[in-house]
DNA sequence: GTCCAGGGCCTAC
DNA sequence: GTAGGCCATGGA
């Protein structure tokens, strides 16, 4: 089986197994934007609470996040820790709409997606996989995001090693996926819901729906 | 108490 | 280009 089929079959899957995601959870792009800075390296129960917050100080919105001081907004942050350093990162991102767009999202997300994705890189405190949940949940731009869930299954199944680099990775689906936003944005989704709810360890649970796929022998303890 | 979570920046090499 | 240290909270 080649690259392509299989990726395709492990979709459909996990797909039937955990059926829809309905992702990025969240009411507005820019609430996707803010939800993907905030997540970076953070449990997402944490990133809800400091949402929570943020809407209910009524700031949730360009004007009012660019018009927060950086105490109130670091204060309201806080339960999605690293919050000094996110203060900064949500305040250089909105400060780029502002020089970008006037806050104009839609029309942000007209530009050409390679060319906005190199300048959402060049903000700080925006890497890869910020960038591109920007450019695929908010911006429906086809880019297939890689994390750490992603490179943790899919060196499991062999397909990958643990250590590619964010490139590599992302080159491997999207050489081997047709382009398609709702087949990007599904699967990411699903990738890290199966890892919400199963054990990564070796060998595989044994009811992982990627079972099928898995080349790690489960051994007898 | 220890480990980890939907990373990214900086520095050294 | 990459390995290591750092950033911080809250749940398991």
């Amino acid at each position: 089986m080649g690259y392509q089929q299989l990726l395709l079959k492990i979709y459909e899957r996990l797909y039937q197994q955990l059926g829809p995601s309905h992702w990025w959870p969240a009411e507005t792009n820019l609430e996707v934007m803010v939800g993907a800075i905030l997540t970076q390296n953070t449990a997402w129960r944490n990133v809800e609470k400091a949402i929570v917050r943020l809407k209910e100080a009524k700031i949730l919105s360009y004007d009012g996040l660019l018009q927060v001081d950086d105490a109130r907004l670091s204060q309201l942050i806080q339960p999605a820790g690293f919050y000094r350093q996110k203060t900064q990162y949500l305040k250089n991102l909105i400060y780029f709409l502002r020089d970008h767009c006037k806050g104009n999202l839609k029309q942000l997300f007209e530009d050409d997606v390679h060319g906005l994705r190199k300048e959402l890189l060049n903000i700080k405190g925006v890497g890869y996989e910020t960038a591109d949940s920007i450019l695929l949940y908010a911006g429906n731009m086809p880019l297939f995001v890689i994390d750490a869930y992603t490179k943790r299954v899919f060196s499991r199944l062999k397909l990958m090693d643990e250590k590619t680099s964010y490139q590599k990775a992302q080159e491997f689906f999207m050489i081997n996926l047709p382009t398609d936003v709702q087949l990007f944005n599904e699967y990411h989704a699903l990738i890290v819901r199966l890892c919400h709810t199963r054990c990564l360890k070796k060998p595989c649970c044994e009811d992982c729906p990627l079972i099928p796929f898995c080349l790690y022998k489960s051994s007898p303890k």
